[in-house]
DNA sequence: CGTGTTTGACCCGCGC
DNA sequence: GCGCGGGTCAAACACG
């Protein structure tokens, strides 16, 4: 089935079957722990877009990208559940690369800047925390995401995201949450995600990598960053990083 | 009234 | 073919 987690634990690590570019953070604004240490085990997971496998080392964290590189128009999207059963014979139901997000936090649906409307909840196998499905509320944008809890750390939450926004960040947002005011685009959206990373200073963004395979760790990031997840193409993710940061290993103190 | 949530039913793919 | 589980629909409901 396709389920949350593509992968398995090897040797104390734990090795995805598929590509992945995932962003892992946490969020300290909703009891995010003070220190990566504190969120995982060992918080440092290796994400490399081009590659084929996605390891965290040590022993709590484990997520990925499902269906990368079967990517997909999001033809069917919108209308893929009518009530007149299969359409296309053969024409198997193809989904939008997906990419997971780790946060710890107490609350399950966590800002990220878009407005989203539950369409779905599902309870989860062998998992006492159900899944709830979301999808964009605005018109004509495919983007879904699924959100549960981790039950190996129930103070962990997995988002996945299916699909790419075709909007930008909405002004409007519920609930008071951090974030840039103006509509933005997402390279101004990432370009302003990257200052404030740079703003940081004693909170925590440790990137590392090279030209060709980059790892991004996203440790203690502040609410105003959550919008991180409007950028998780790896296009965006270059679009995320300078240069300076992308071709080198560079490590804000954490 | 508009928007978002809840929830049971339904659809679909996959493994046996 | 059948059952299971993931994913989605849509009516009912809640709320500002």
């Amino acid at each position: 089935m396709a389920g949350g987690v593509h992968g398995e634990w090897e040797n104390g690590q734990f090795m995805f079957h598929d590509e992945l570019s995932a962003l892992i953070y946490q969020n300290p604004a909703h009891g995010g722990a003070a220190s990566p240490e504190q969120c995982f085990s060992s918080p440092l997971a290796r994400f490399s877009p081009f590659g084929s496998n996605y390891r965290v080392s040590g022993d709590s964290a484990a997520f990925g990208v499902e269906n990368a590189g079967e990517a997909d128009q999001e033809s069917d999207m919108s209308n893929s559940k009518k009530p007149n059963k299969a359409k296309e014979k053969g024409a198997k139901r193809q989904r939008e690369p997906r990419y997971a997000f780790v946060t710890q936090s107490e609350v399950d649906h966590l800002e990220d800047g878009y407005r989203w409307r539950k369409y779905g909840q599902k309870a989860v196998k062998n998992s006492p925390f159900p899944r709830s499905y979301y999808r964009c509320t605005s018109q004509k944008c495919p983007v879904k995401k699924r959100v549960e809890r981790s039950h190996q750390d129930p103070t962990v939450v997995i988002t996945t995201y299916e699909g790419k926004h075709t909007h930008h960040c909405p002004t409007t947002l519920r609930g008071g949450a951090h974030l840039f005011a103006p509509p933005l685009a997402p390279a101004t959206t990432s370009f302003l995600a990257m200052q404030q990373l740079s703003q940081l200073g004693s909170t925590s963004a440790l990137l590392q990598g090279t030209s060709t395979s980059p790892s991004l760790y996203l440790a203690n990031l502040p609410p105003s960053l959550q919008h991180l997840q409007c950028s998780t193409d790896y296009d965006l993710l270059q679009d995320l990083l300078p240069n300076s940061l992308f071709h080198g290993n560079i490590q804000h103190d954490m």
